[in-house]
DNA sequence: CGCGGCCTTGCAACAGGTTGCAAAAGCTAT
DNA sequence: ATAGCTTTTGCAACCTGTTGCAAGGCCGCG
């Protein structure tokens, strides 16, 4: 009836290596360690005993006496929108060639700060990414505080940030949209932004009306719920009833499809009644049948920024935060009607 | 110029805390131990100055002694197809409400097996989970093999499992969609399956050929080089040199909408000329425009199904590995023609 | 009042690595 | 052969928690 207390797959540790080579624990050590003072040829002996019992030195035991880990915490709060597919996809690449572990903690709506900080001490992660668009900056300072080396990517702070950043000018893309719908001759402008507490939302709303205020044409504004497509499509509906726009900035390329969706809807053809321009230029903006007409973020850069300031951020945790913010891209396609001449 | 070999904010340690307390070490480690016997008046002391100092145990200096990291490995090499951000929520979801934690592999084509399993051995995981339709079942074998408990989420072996699986029943699901076809009167029948090394690929073709060509159906197939809209695109071109079908089963519905635009490129209506059914039901396939009819896998079920399985691993390492299959479910859009009375 | 038994607590060993220090070994130059 | 250096190696302490064991405290009961 004895239940054992250990798997009885013990795993194969350092001392087993060192006794299998004939050499001491630290010898071990030191052969895996870049760098440390040790014979080739003894080197050479412990590789070789590693090899044949399949020994991987344990980071984490590791982790005690170095005080790091190399395990970084994700933490995000959309698993709806398929932009982020790509990012995590990105950020986990990216870490990994660094030698990095991404540990996933996927906020729900209700989750404080606080318990999400919590997950990520009891695994003594060497920083956290936030990655979101929507989480408030207190969420950021609250790790800073605690003195967990911390950055955001996709979210912008008005004033200096908390933390280190990376993402769009979301101001400069707002412009851009407002550029780019007065160029092919609208005036009454709509924004459908993202969830209203989100920074990049209301950023991307105020580069966009300061433009298009100051060329003459108007602005309406809604804030979309989540950054779905039924949010968009719903949002789009009340923003209906107040009348119709020429044309429609929306915050993301979803609630653009959304949006596009309950224009159709209303018998309003797009472009040949309605223009409409969205935002990020996902895959699917692409394919035939949506054909979206948005503004490219470079998200490859952007992670790539992200990465970087991490890492210098372990190296150096007293480093200054910067905000570094990408210029977006226009990307044309089928939902605005032709330029005019 | 000292450099300093430790961060000056050091964390804070149990000891800290049973020195503030003026308790030992192990009254303090018992405190925070679920059972463990403690006087209630020492253990609130405990809390109380845990709180004031900001201590949270560390679970891998914990792991050391307990053997366990409650880490779990996620291994996917997809993360092209948004259906799998689904998926990804709902594991990290169902992972932290158990207390686990996911440590993402994000694996490249040319990952070998040993390499992967390097990774989650040097963290000292719990488990891993395999998600994906494409590895091959050798991937498995040699986590198993190297007494790494393991489970496989989406993909299925024909003969009986090397480890716990969870997943669609594939040939059903290939069964349903033929009797599908076939009802609204299609006898002219393709199949457009993913990758052809992934199992769910031909198993689907498998139940689809059994059932059609029962029914007096002819079939012909093709394999898509990814999971993708570009991939199912180009595959229908090249399908349809070879003449074409009246009705298309897409293993995938990215696939499935790559094909639509194909067909559409053609000059075929979808579905006055040819009707084509998807699978996996994600959200766009509900989107306007889209409107694809499909076979939805209860994607919930499965992951919940697979992480139970996972559990089930850990606490017995030399549990019977089963394969658990669920049924697939027709969702009737717009894509066939309506159905003959 | 004394004793047995239970609950609570601390000691010390331990988990798997790392690292400062000093001893041992190897090498060169006299 | 010896002194003087450098390189290699092992010892032992340490990182942070956990846990078996035994000692201490407290209770009730006879």
């Amino acid at each position: 009836m004895a239940i054992p207390l250990r798997n009885a797959a013990r795993p194969i540790t350092l001392r087993d290596v060192a006794r299998a080579a004939g050499v001491s624990a630290s010898a071990v050590s030191r052969a895996f360690t870049p760098g440390a003072s040790v014979a080739p040829a003894t080197r050479a002996r412990i590789m070789q005993a590693s090899a044949t019992l399949g020994f991987a030195p344990n980071r984490l035991a590791a982790s005690l006496t170095t005080g790091r880990t190399r395990l970084v915490g994700i933490v995000a709060d959309d698993f709806g929108n398929p932009f982020f597919l790509r990012v995590f996809d990105l950020f986990t690449q990216g870490l990994q060639a660094r030698g990095l572990r991404p540990l996933l903690v996927n906020l729900q709506p209700d989750t404080p700060a606080k318990a999400a900080l919590g997950m990520l001490r009891e695994y003594a992660v060497d920083a956290a990414i936030l990655i979101s668009g929507t989480l408030p900056t207190s969420f950021a300072r609250t790790f800073r505080d605690a003195g967990l080396p911390v950055t955001h990517c996709f979210a912008r702070a008005n004033a200096r940030p908390d933390v280190p950043q990376s993402g769009i000018h979301d101001a400069a893309a707002g412009r851009l949209a407002a550029l780019t719908l007065i160029k092919h001759g609208y005036r009454s402008l709509g924004y459908l932004g993202g969830p209203e507490q989100s920074l990049p939302s209301r950023n991307r709303l105020n580069g966009f009306q300061a433009e298009a205020v100051k060329r003459g044409a108007s602005v309406i504004t809604a804030f979309a719920p989540a950054w779905s497509f039924e949010a968009g499509r719903r949002t789009m509906q009340t923003m209906l009833e107040q009348g119709r726009c020429d044309a429609y900035f929306c915050a993301d390329d979803v609630l653009a499809i959304g949006a596009i969706s309950a224009l159709r809807d209303a018998g309003l053809d797009v472009p040949g009644d309605v223009g409409v321009i969205g935002l990020n230029d996902m895959e699917m903006a692409g394919w035939a049948g949506i054909n979206l007409t948005t503004i490219a973020q470079p998200v490859a850069d952007i992670v790539a920024s992200c990465i970087e300031q991490t890492e210098a951020l372990i190296e150096n945790p007293g480093l200054e935060p910067e905000a570094r913010l990408f210029a977006a891209r226009l990307v044309e396609r089928g939902t605005l009607r032709p330029m005019q001449p």
